[in-house]
DNA sequence: TTTAACAAAACAAACGTTTGACATAGATTT
DNA sequence: AAATCTATGTCAAACGTTTGTTTTGTTAAA
């Protein structure tokens, strides 16, 4: 099947391969919820390409986490990005109020519709609840600078406000509404007809996540008319 | 150790420490993330009493949602409670935020420092994520209910809103907010320089959440002077 | 004496990993 | 340019370990 393949091709084909199904496993099941012998069968691969690959189990792990944090900045914007974005608009809550927007707007889209954006929101929210050996690298490679974007973010949209403990709180609770509607979704689109969280639905779910985000940082849900 | 007992309280004993040293790791590790032998040994039994008692590692894990199932209603407030305690205030702001302060205030302090409580929230929100078998009964006899509660309390603290989507959606963030920051404790914890999510700490959690959660819903964030 | 609960040992099945044979793309030699 | 060698990726089979479960025998309350 397919054109001929040099061994280099095929190499990366199967790695390939391996981390995009094993991201999808790991996420729906789990780590230890998935078998190498599934896993391998899923991927139509032999067993030994795991380990011969990623030399085990958690190499592919490994792997997969470490694709996740390769594209972190295309999901999480930088805090670069942030402060030119949200820069000279200290003073307009209206504007403020399109920041905010435009935050939760690229969250929603980025983490709840692109698979390959979603699968790791999903292997890293378990991690959170259910630390690995391989947290520790997890936590400074991409917890923490998403942590700081949320934070900076956050800060910038409640210009009031001068108690470093209530923006941590807040960002925090920022992620986590996006978060929860990936683990949620089913509850979601069945609650509301939907079949999945995607066209105008996620339209209307992104238009009432940014009106009441506003509200939680204060500022206008409403733009003047 | 202990006074002699009887048959019946020994049997008892049994199962009450495999169910709460079970809801303790699977709440830690997930459900494929335990072995019965760490399992019994942890909880100071033999391997052959869990098969004994509740017929087998799955029967464990069954009478342990089971036990969370019996208390939902000491961590969410029924809706025939709801209803009387949100009843004759749909014209004052200041009274419906005055009940979203008892609301939020009742989850976080229910899921957030009582353990037999936040156990149950740890393993639910991850049977959300990662569904098995048992998937349906929780959703009929836990987080259906749950949900109605909160549609409820949401669609009473937004008396102008006549958008039966958006209350759905604001009530998923509701509890989405309050769970993750079970999930992600230790981030927030030690961003905070916390030790744990109790005392003052937990009580500047709570009154911040209540803060926002009244923004977030329409309702004035500050009491009036 | 009967029987409910516990404990130690053994069970087959599934686990992650390793082995050794095989095929072949790519490099080296003639 | 052809022949040879080497290194690499794949495969089926087997490895020892650990899994959840069952069996068998013992203890002690009823």
């Amino acid at each position: 099947m397919g054109p001929p393949q040099s061994k280099k091709q095929q190499s990366e084909a199967t790695r390939t391969t391996l981390i995009n199904t094993g991201a999808r496993l790991f996420a729906l099941h789990g780590y230890h919820g998935v078998s190498m012998r599934t896993l391998a069968s899923e991927a139509g691969v032999n067993i030994a390409a795991v380990s011969y690959h990623f030399g085990g189990k958690t190499g592919l792990y490994e792997a997969i986490l470490q694709a996740f944090i390769d594209i972190r900045d295309k999901v999480v914007p930088t805090p670069e990005e942030i402060r030119e974005r949200m820069a000279g608009v200290q003073d307009d809550p209206f504007a403020l109020a399109a920041c905010v927007d435009w935050f939760v707007d690229r969250l929603v889209r980025g983490i709840l519709t692109q698979e390959q954006h979603s699968r790791p929101a999903f292997i890293i929210s378990r991690e959170l609840a259910q630390p690995t050996e391989l947290h520790p690298k997890l936590e400074r490679d991409f917890i923490a600078p998403s942590q700081e974007s949320l934070r900076i973010f956050t800060s910038l949209a409640m210009p009031g406000c001068r108690d470093r403990e209530e923006v941590i709180i807040v960002a925090h609770c920022v992620i986590a509404m996006i978060i929860k509607f990936l683990e949620g979704a089913p509850i979601i689109t069945s609650a509301l007809g939907w079949n999945y969280l995607e066209g105008p639905g996620l339209d209307k779910l992104a238009a009432v996540l940014c009106k009441r985000m506003r509200g939680f940082l204060g500022l206008p849900m409403e733009n003047p008319s």
